[in-house]
DNA sequence: AAATCCGCCAACCGCAAGACT
DNA sequence: TAGTCTTGCGGTTGGCGGATT
């Protein structure tokens, strides 16, 4: 069996004043209440603290037993689709974590607790936001959930162009055939000195599979005014910008949704330059 | 090589709700 | 019905160990 000892809360290991051990379980207190559970079930749990002759809690006894000794306890790595499963089910219920980890096969509330404060936490601070916050809600909606799914399916298959409404593309958007997943890269259009001129803009151009542009968004049509920056949105488009500590090419992070799911995740420098646009699936 | 920092995660704690007597 | 016990949940702590200085 393995049998992690060393991590844990190892200083207070020994025994308290009413001769009751604290801190990490010795293998063969593992195997001893293993073998109770195995024959007599999990329950009672002082009972079998008491029956054992183990010196713990009930308490601790369960603990041990649900969060690690238990057979069908998963192990490793939180996999992108459990974290996509996380972050869906979180935005759902908020911190129930052991409702969370029921759809979760193998996983504890205490891993699925310990992941959100570990990496999501980690990645409020960094955005400079409240983790209940709705910036924070939106961008784990927007960004994090499908940067997540990018990497399940690649890019090629997941930019469909065909999700952004007529409105906002102006006309023929239905060049790109329903489901018909497109190539999507960026690239330069117009003329011009860029940063600051107003007359060089980043288009976003989709091409089929067979390299035929399709459809191109000029950053004029998604909103962006003659300074290249952001204040000019186009109308039934939400923005949020984010700092960026690190993590992303750029310094600043805009995020762009409507009511029809559609976003648009946009990295920045300082000067509000665009490095990188995404629509994302 | 030593010191410090920091992420990870096992395990503890307090509280609330349900079960039992 | 009231008191006690048990279980389950969410929040928090703090040591380990790898990374960085």
């Amino acid at each position: 069996m393995d049998v992690k000892v060393k991590k844990g809360r190892s200083i207070q290991q020994g025994e308290d004043e009413m001769g009751l051990r604290k801190g990490p379980w010795s293998a063969e207190e593992d195997t001893i209440l293993v073998n109770h559970v195995t024959t007599h079930g999990d329950r009672r749990w002082n009972s079998v603290a008491r029956c054992t002759g183990l010196k713990r809690t009930g308490k601790s006894c369960r603990l041990r037993w649900l969060n690690y000794l238990r057979p069908d306890v998963r192990r490793g790595n939180i996999t992108l689709q459990e974290q996509i499963m996380i972050l869906d089910l979180h935005s759902r219920w908020g911190n129930r974590w052991s409702k969370i980890a029921q759809h979760l096969p193998g996983r504890t509330d205490n891993e699925i607790k310990n992941y959100w404060r570990t990496r999501v936490i980690k990645q409020a601070k960094q955005l400079k936001c409240d983790v209940n916050s709705k910036e924070f809600k939106d961008a784990l909606r927007y960004v994090w959930m499908p940067r997540l799914i990018e990497r399940i399916h690649p890019p090629s298959e997941t930019y469909c162009p065909t999700r952004i409404s007529p409105s906002q593309l102006g006309p023929n958007p239905s060049a790109c055939a329903d489901g018909v997943p497109v190539h999507h890269q960026h690239g330069l259009h117009g003329s011009g000195s860029g940063s600051g001129s107003g007359t060089e803009w980043l288009n976003d151009i989709y091409l089929d599979s067979s390299g035929v542009e399709l459809q191109s968004v000029s950053s004029e049509q998604l909103g962006h005014n003659s300074n290249n920056n952001v204040s000019g949105l186009c109308p039934g488009f939400n923005n949020q910008m984010f700092e960026q500590g690190n993590g992303g090419d750029g310094d600043l992070l805009e995020i762009l949704w409507n009511d029809e799911n559609i976003w648009l995740m946009r990295e920045l420098c300082d000067e509000h330059e665009i490095i990188k646009d995404s629509f994302l699936a």
